[in-house]
DNA sequence: TTAGGGTTAG
């Protein structure tokens, strides 16, 4: 941004010019300006200077920290302030850090402005511990009764599942206002009651938007589109959220005529709502739409957004295209994007591993300043996807050294890896790591990695064995793994029993069948396979015909 | 100062 002259030697003259401000480096030359003119002490300026630095891009905490310290004697009002850009843009850590500091060399208690954006921030990562250390602060500096603190807490306590927690702040609130209805209500959502929601909706004396929205979200997520968009319907104004949540609702149903429909009857649209449909069509498979989407909001000169954008090189992996995936980068570099950003990196990671540039998808994996579990699983999959199963393992290693704790998808990744490569032994060690080092219960579709893993290295009765341990009830995928790996080593007798298992959790799924028979007729067993084939007919099962490319072009 | 909509890996 450029710099006008000052005329004035005084905060009057600075705030126009920091109110423009959207980047770090727009508020460097501020800065600069504010310590030449001597308005350094100028609690009014230096407040603006710190809250406009908490919403600029890329977020830093550490540059209105060095602002606030040059102030000898801060006021309530400018420790609040700093207080709340490190909730929206620090660790709690950090948060705690100043927190403790605040108490330690001013001689001010924290008020009503402090705690608020301090539950915030425990409520945004479910820190409930954390929470109700600051409530308990709270409650020491006597500032309960306020309507700010209470519709935090009932929040706070509502995104953490506590909702007997929630209702007593609730009950005890001596002034309730439409916010602390609403998130009392939210809270109820949270926790899957709905009645309870329901209840609280219809008892509200007043709701505006926010609560109607609250409301059709939380139908959404449980997946009642019909009570959702009745609510919609009955909604007295409805806003770009209402439209917005709806779309969602449809493209999670899978129902992508609905969400374009609604799209099409929006008043106004903005980037949000363009972002959900976009989503949409790419969470149902549809990159190609989500792309000519992408070409719609291009033709109107609307410049696209991170999330956006994120959502596109999602719809340019499913696609392939190296054509696209250059472009997009190239896009975002001309955009002056922030490809730091994990969600940005990752995604950047894995359209490049899955349009088949691993060149490219590792020097940017390399490049990223701190490489997160997203990225990570992109890059182990790239390596598996392209028959690098050993490079694959080995930074699954690198990734636990680094300290990133891997999660479900992690495992699922990394075991499909191991299957896919033959690497018997390391899948072994790591489904130990994850039971055994992480205290992580195996899900279905882990227990049917391994079972691959076991059965195509001729270790049948091993997977078996391992089926057996699995504490939920047969299941399909694992012990179809099994019937598989049965065929594969040509063990009939195995084969048998597991087919029996599968015949009764899938009666009429005709592939266990086939896959049966096929062990038969392999064993050269024809009468069993004869008798299968009746049973299927019996039961009025056929097989649908698999095709394959080369055999549908291939002329008879 | 508090409550609502969209993003990544299996």
């Amino acid at each position: 941004m450029p710099l006008r002259p000052v005329s004035a030697n005084s905060s009057s003259s600075i705030l126009p010019l920091l109110k423009g401000c959207k980047t770090i480096r727009d508020l460097n030359q501020i800065h600069t300006h504010i310590i030449h003119r001597g308005c350094e002490q100028d609690h009014h300026l230096i407040a603006h200077f710190i809250s406009i630095c908490a919403a600029a891009q890329p977020a830093n905490v550490r540059y209105p920290t060095a602002a606030f310290n040059a102030v000898t004697t801060p006021n309530i009002y400018l420790w609040n302030i700093l207080m709340k850009a490190h909730c929206e843009n620090a660790s709690l850590g950090e948060c705690f850090a100043l927190f403790s500091r605040m108490r330690r060399e001013s001689n001010m208690l924290p008020d009503k402005y402090t705690f608020p954006s301090l539950i915030k921030a425990c409520s945004g990562i479910s820190a409930l511990r954390e929470g109700q250390v600051v409530h308990a602060a709270a409650v020491r500096c006597g500032t309960e009764g306020d309507a700010y603190m209470g519709s935090s807490l009932i929040d706070f306590y509502g995104k953490c599942g506590e909702i007997e927690c929630a209702r007593k702040v609730f009950a005890e609130m001596p002034v309730r206002n439409e916010v602390s209805w609403t998130a009392m209500m939210a809270g109820c959502l949270n926790c899957g009651d709905i009645e309870a929601a329901r209840k609280t909706f219809d008892e509200m004396p007043k709701k505006n938007d926010v609560t109607w929205n609250a409301m059709i979200k939380g139908l959404v997520k449980f997946g009642d589109l019909v009570s959702a968009k009745k609510v919609f319907d009955e909604m007295p104004v409805r806003d770009v959220v209402s439209f917005t949540t709806l779309i969602g609702g449809y493209a999670k149903a899978g129902d992508m005529a609905a969400a374009r429909s609604m799209f099409d009857q929006m008043p106004s649209k903005d980037l949000v709502s363009w972002s959900a449909l976009m989503s949409g069509y790419v969470q149902n498979g549809k990159p190609g739409e989500a792309v000519k989407v992408f070409g719609e909001m291009w033709a109107m000169n609307l410049k696209p957004d991170e999330f956006i954008l994120v959502s596109l090189m999602s719809a340019c992996a499913q696609l392939g295209s190296s054509e696209l995936a250059r472009w997009i980068e190239s896009y975002i570099r001309e955009g002056c994007y922030d490809t730091a950003r994990a969600h940005v990196a990752a995604a950047l990671v894995d359209m490049n591993t899955k349009c088949g540039d691993m060149a490219r998808a590792a020097k940017l994996f390399e490049e990223m300043p701190q490489r997160d579990l997203v990225s990570y699983c992109s890059m182990i999959q790239g390596l598996c996807l392209h028959g690098r199963g050993a490079e694959a393992v080995a930074l699954f290693y690198r990734m636990m050294d680094e300290g990133v704790r891997p999660d479900n998808v992690a495992f699922t990744v990394i075991l499909t890896t191991c299957s896919h490569a033959g690497l018997v032994d390391e899948g072994c060690r790591i489904f130990d790591l994850m039971t055994e080092k992480y205290a992580m219960r195996p899900s279905p579709d882990h227990y049917a990695c391994m079972v691959n893993l076991l059965g195509k290295s001729g270790r049948v009765k091993a997977a078996y064995e391992l089926v057996q341990t699995m504490p939920m009830e047969t299941h399909a995928g694992a012990w179809g793994a099994l019937l598989g790996a049965c065929r594969l080593q040509g063990d009939v007798e195995l084969g048998e029993m597991v087919a029996r298992r599968l015949f009764e959790v899938e009666p009429r799924n005709p592939g266990n069948y086939v896959l049966l028979s096929n062990i038969y007729a392999e064993a050269d067993r024809w009468l069993n396979v004869s008798d299968l084939r009746d049973r299927m007919s019996e039961k009025g099962l056929r097989k649908i015909p698999g095709c394959s490319y080369l055999e549908s072009t291939t002329p008879a």
